[in-house]
DNA sequence: ATTAACTAAAGTGTCGACAATATAGTGCAA
DNA sequence: TTGCACTATATTGTCGACACTTTAGTTAAT
């Protein structure tokens, strides 16, 4: 299968994550040039390693590598973002049908159970947790789909590039209580096993989000 | 940007291109283990570069490694395929909407020519181009989306696996006038840039694909 | 006969060195 | 001053060697 849920093993795998880690939070800045050779002293590890994780890396589209130039982190425009929730509402939304469809009943039944440790959060006001707990949702959706490479495209791919986003334009989410009850029609959709819906609120449910993030983009003149 | 348009400079692009080639064609057959020492001396490069390559195709989903065991071709499996093809469905669907938005005037009438160049093909029965017609058909439109990571993923990535299961179960497309009938009125829905139809009848267009295919399996006794 | 421990072989993971390429800087000419 | 050619430097691409892990085969004990 694919290593969305495998720990790392070798030094390539460690080094993988770290310089993702290190990307998706900002702490090496997006649109800059990455350097084999002093990764490979800062990460203490040979360039080949180095290489391994660049290349991972592209294929993510988290950095873009040129032939015989290098390697630079993506820039973060405000296309790309657009980008990127396009293709999310395309994919989470198919992903919200094959949960229709595919969730077990006790699959169904602890995503309620979720939904409601969520709806106590919110009326605690704990909007801290909001951020994790919109991601666990939409985790076990898009796991509930059964389609294990739609799977990895999410957890792998977009998912980091969707944070690396968020993280460093500053959207931690407000939005709080609207989420929540959208949430709630698309879980009733799912446990009714109405693919049609569950789709079509996933897909507002993320258009709604990239409107959102729009919104911030045009306020911080970003282009 | 991404690779697909560019071709390849390095030795590690040339060995990769080559070993998709082989294995997307069946040369190389899959659920077979890839030596890298094996495929090193049969390519007549360095390790280094093999292993690069067989990274590149565990991104795509063409092979699956394990660390300290190696890479493996995928298994060809009904699960498989569909799971593409439900993949497809999703992002093709929403390529259609965007080109319906995105797509210049000349590019629409490009593709009202390539349309009508195919009617004269189906006319005149000239089957064997329909698979290259087709690929390049769906290739305008998801271009016309003007989503480059979208592009990318399908170009980089869905593609090439669609095509191996294409050529490996022998699924020289039959649908022909069908498909092209389908083609028509997905080009009427971008060039009246309805981008709610033009998703529904690409989506459709490809459901028809995958429902084929399925039938196809059955009478195989695939599963 | 079956299982466990051990050993040998093959294959993968990592490393440092060398080769090839791009880039910045210098000098020269117009 | 501007533009071109050339050189020097730095960085990436490729290679072969070594280290580590897995696996298959052998032996020994229950």
């Amino acid at each position: 299968m694919s290593f969305f849920t495998e720990q790392p093993v070798t030094s390539a795998d460690k080094t993988f994550f770290q310089l993702r880690k290190d990307i998706v939070e900002g702490e090496i800045e997006a649109g800059s040039k990455l350097s084999e050779t002093e990764l490979s002293t800062k990460y203490a590890v040979s360039r080949s390693v180095i290489r391994e994780a660049i290349n991972r890396l592209a294929s993510c589209h988290i950095v873009e590598r040129k032939a015989n130039v290098g390697a630079r982190v993506v820039a973060l425009t405000a296309e790309g973002i657009i980008d990127l929730y396009q293709i999310r509402e395309s994919l989470e939304g198919m992903a919200a049908r094959l949960a229709a469809k595919n969730m077990t009943d006790d699959e169904i039944a602890d995503l309620n159970m979720l939904l409601n440790s969520h709806f106590q959060e919110v009326k605690n006001d704990e909007s801290y947790y909001q951020e994790a707990g919109d991601v666990d949702f939409h985790y076990r959706i898009i796991l509930g789909s059964k389609n294990n490479h739609l799977i990895s495209m999410l957890f792998d791919g977009l998912y980091h590039l969707v944070r690396m986003y968020r993280v460093q334009l500053g959207m931690a989410g407000p939005r709080v209580s609207a989420a929540f009850d959208e949430h709630k029609h698309i879980v009733q959709a799912i446990s009714n096993r109405d693919e049609e819906l569950a789709e079509m609120l996933m897909r507002r449910h993320i258009t709604y989000s990239r409107t959102n993030i729009e919104q911030k983009l045009v306020g911080l003149g970003k282009n």
